[in-house]
DNA sequence: ATGAAATATTTAGTTGCATAAAATTTTGTA
DNA sequence: TACAAAATTTTATGCAACTAAATATTTCAT
């Protein structure tokens, strides 16, 4: 049953996927018409529609295809990484960053974070969500191996730390998308500087 | 020149605001039309354009009407606070969410946490932001507090903890305008593990 | 090759945001 | 009261997302 019939059915959904993405990032996403997607591609724009839904689902699409490669990515890179907290954060953050713009601009990724959110109770953002929580998980599975290696206390619970040192990333991942201005290096630094200061906290009890 | 036009204006102003919360609350953002809107308050929808620019537009006048009391509320809540930064922070963010909660139903937050990153580079979200940097200075100052009192160690910047914290507890408040089944009670418990969790990694260096 | 099933396109239409320009009403003043 | 200025409504229009139904095409199995 895998005939022909299905691989072309392949080959519109990325052409689709290939000119939409092209359409994006030449015109922005408010600009971009379906129907010029459409065109692009090859194809009418009912077909688009009934390929991805919605304009926002073409989106989401492109979107879902760069986080497969992801967590490969971070899994790599945090691989070899210092067994320290802070550097671990950063390592994460900085990968995430890089592999964002690599694919699609900030003013894109507005429109993603906005379409997201705005359609939270929706199926069509699961995959978003899904993410999120395979992302923190990475971040687990560090301070597990940090605290295996006795350099984190076995009193913490890695999956509040974990959480908590994902949410403080998204947080400052948001930030970025949303300020032209700021650089990776920039938010690095942020970043630093916000374990620095929770992690000095600690000393107010025996203060 | 303050005659009866400017207060007429006023009144067909607020009037507008009011109706368009009624439209939203009860059939949601994108379901309420901005013929609608303009029908209940007695004015055209072109009227409404010209006051308000766009339905998104209508839609940030309302929280930032609701945004001038939450700084009052704020400070009134923490001023007699506990000096220990995880009850300032989780005083802080319950303050926040009821506030929230009392003005707007999750869902029409989502569209406006989503309105305001699609426009993060257009000056209709500056009085979001402009909050934001408020808020946390709220965070600020009350660090500055605690280390006055003794109760936090004078190497901490009080910008970069407060920015920390800030960005934490924002993050925290997104997941939950984000998800209809999370209450407040559970956002906060989130926030007290995340802050434990946190306080925590400093042992590590001591290990 | 032919017919049945699946799939895509065409055609046509609805909705709602947004804008522009002309006509009308309202307001404040002389 | 009448006039001039300001604001609102009317009227008209464009645009693009989205939907529905009929038509045409492609594919696969017989």
């Amino acid at each position: 049953m895998t005939g022909l019939r299905e691989r072309q059915k392949e080959d519109r959904q990325t052409s689709i996927a290939r000119a939409a993405k092209i359409m994006f990032l030449e015109h922005g996403f408010e600009k971009a018409t379906i129907e010029g997607i459409a065109q692009a591609a090859g194809v009418s724009g009912v077909t688009v529609h009934n390929y991805y839904g919605t304009k926002s689902g073409i989106l989401l699409a492109l979107v879902a295809e760069n986080d497969r490669s992801l967590i490969a990515s971070l899994n790599k890179e945090l691989s070899l990484c210092p067994q320290e907290v802070t550097e671990v954060t950063v390592r994460f953050a900085k990968t995430i960053l890089e592999h964002v713009l690599m694919n699609l601009q900030k003013v894109i990724w507005r429109q993603v974070i906005a379409t997201v959110t705005a359609n939270a109770d929706n199926s069509i953002s699961k995959p978003y969500f899904d993410l999120d929580q395979e992302l923190a998980q990475v971040l687990v599975l560090q301070i597990s191996r940090m605290q295996d290696a006795g350099n984190l206390p076995k009193s913490i619970v890695p999956e509040n730390l974990g959480a908590a040192l994902f949410h403080l990333q998204n947080a400052r991942f948001i930030q970025f998308v949303c300020s032209d201005e700021l650089q990776i290096e920039d938010v690095l630094r942020r970043i630093r500087n916000d374990l620095e200061a929770l992690f000095s906290v600690q000393a107010a009890v025996s203060a």
